[in-house]
DNA sequence: CGGGGGGTTGATCTCCTTCAATCAACGTGG
DNA sequence: CCACGTTGATTGAAGGAGATCAACCCCCCG
């Protein structure tokens, strides 16, 4: 549970404000109670590492609150953000010893962890939880394939305008129904993020994050409150079916 | 179990050439006599399409022989490869109606399929198919997250190295083990399939194999003959760490 | 007040795309 | 058997989208 400040005041899975969506969603009160037996908090502050690239992961957990990324990084320093951690996604790869990206806090974070051991063999026995991590690894599947199309095929703009258009229509769906008037939301990335995101430079980001402002695309409040008068227009730009391609 | 025109002889799962890879590798022998009910074959010509997007999927299933590419396209025709599918790689999501993407034998394919319904209930009561499923779809994102590297941030003559570096790697697993003298394969895509892969044009692909068969990196026999003389040097070329990072 | 992190904007350069010609291999029908 | 069309591939010339290098702004904080 979260008081307006995002800390974390209770421990206990009931409250907990992912309990519907994380790895543990499906469980049953009885296999909660013995999930909650191994678990245990974690904090980062902005800005650290979570989990470095290469080094042994002895735990797995669920980010509660805050927003986290996955990286790969070359010897020669390049880097490509290749996952985006919100609240209720799970991090490392259960059955694998080292770690193969840096996870790294963007926001102050908290993490519901798991000691990767006790979690696995939980994992044999609960098939509740595996298939949650089966369901969600197939969701993250999906959104890698549709972030390989932007990063092989979009232009700079379509790239910008795609992740805008990710992030309003994630933020949407997290909080209340609003009806569809103007949508608004503030950035979780700096500008270097997401470039890191997109493959491209920090300089070709702001420049067409201006130019999508001067074309009425979006508005701009300080660098980092967007507002979305049109949403259709947006996904346009993003070169995306604004019907919004439903699969089931 | 295969003759030496790649012909399916025998429907047998004892038989299998993909029996201990597939998403049945860890089923037990009544465990595979219930999927054996379940299953046909189906096989497909070089060039058609096994899936389209959009459609309906009734069945999944697995690669028997043969490969096949899966891809997204956008409205104005510009295509980007998201999944090569090789012997033993399964195809479609359990618990999804339509498909998200094309599915296209890129040479003669055969598949073992099952019809969706009946595999989900299988999957239910059969941990062992589900664990395997999660392994699978696990691999599947780390080489996703691998390629969007390769697409967010490498040069055009480092994707064509990294996509020979993969192919070679990928053939060497296959077939029994050599040691390690120069490494033989055979293209198993065209020039313009490879540029959908890697998110450029078929004229670049083309360019930068010619420049690095130039450069010794590669040596070619007609157009799809691939001989590596030093894998090493083609993983530097690749932007890759060429002790191949090793994780478990 | 100075300094640093994050952001914007400008000028130039370069790598890749685009458009186009050419080639080799292959099959087909007259 | 040869002319013809087709398909996959190579190569050249020209142009452009985005990278690179660099100056500068804004705002917060010590």
């Amino acid at each position: 549970m979260l008081n307006e400040k995002n800390f974390v005041v209770s421990h206990e899975c009931s409250d907990c404000p992912i309990r519907h969506r994380a790895v543990c969603a499906r469980c049953e009160s009885d296999e909660l109670t013995r999930l909650e037996e191994i678990k245990y908090y974690r904090k980062f502050e902005a800005g650290s590492h979570v989990i470095w690239s290469g080094d042994r992961m002895d735990f797995v957990g669920s980010v509660v609150s805050g927003i986290a990324t996955l990286t790969q990084t070359m010897e020669d320093g390049r880097t490509q953000m290749v996952g985006l951690l919100l609240p209720s996604d799970f991090v490392g790869r259960p059955g694998r010893e080292g770690a193969a990206y840096d996870v790294v806090a963007t926001t102050d974070l908290t993490m519901c962890c798991f000691r990767k051991k006790p979690f696995e063999e939980m994992m044999q026995r609960t098939p509740h939880i595996a298939h949650r991590l089966l369901e969600m690894t197939l969701d993250e599947l999906d959104a890698a394939r549709e972030w390989m199309l932007v990063l092989g095929r979009k232009t700079a703009r379509e790239k910008i305008a795609s992740l805008l258009s990710i992030i309003a229509r994630r933020d949407a769906s997290i909080h209340p129904g609003k009806v569809d008037g103007p949508l608004v939301f503030d950035l979780p990335l700096t500008r270097e993020a997401m470039a890191d995101y997109l493959g491209l430079t920090l300089e070709t980001v702001s420049r067409q994050i201006s130019a999508l402002k001067r074309d009425g695309v979006i508005e701009l409040e300080g660098k980092r409150h967007v507002t979305v008068p049109n949403m259709g227009r947006l996904m346009e730009e993003a070169g995306d079916d604004s019907d919004g391609g439903m699969l089931v």
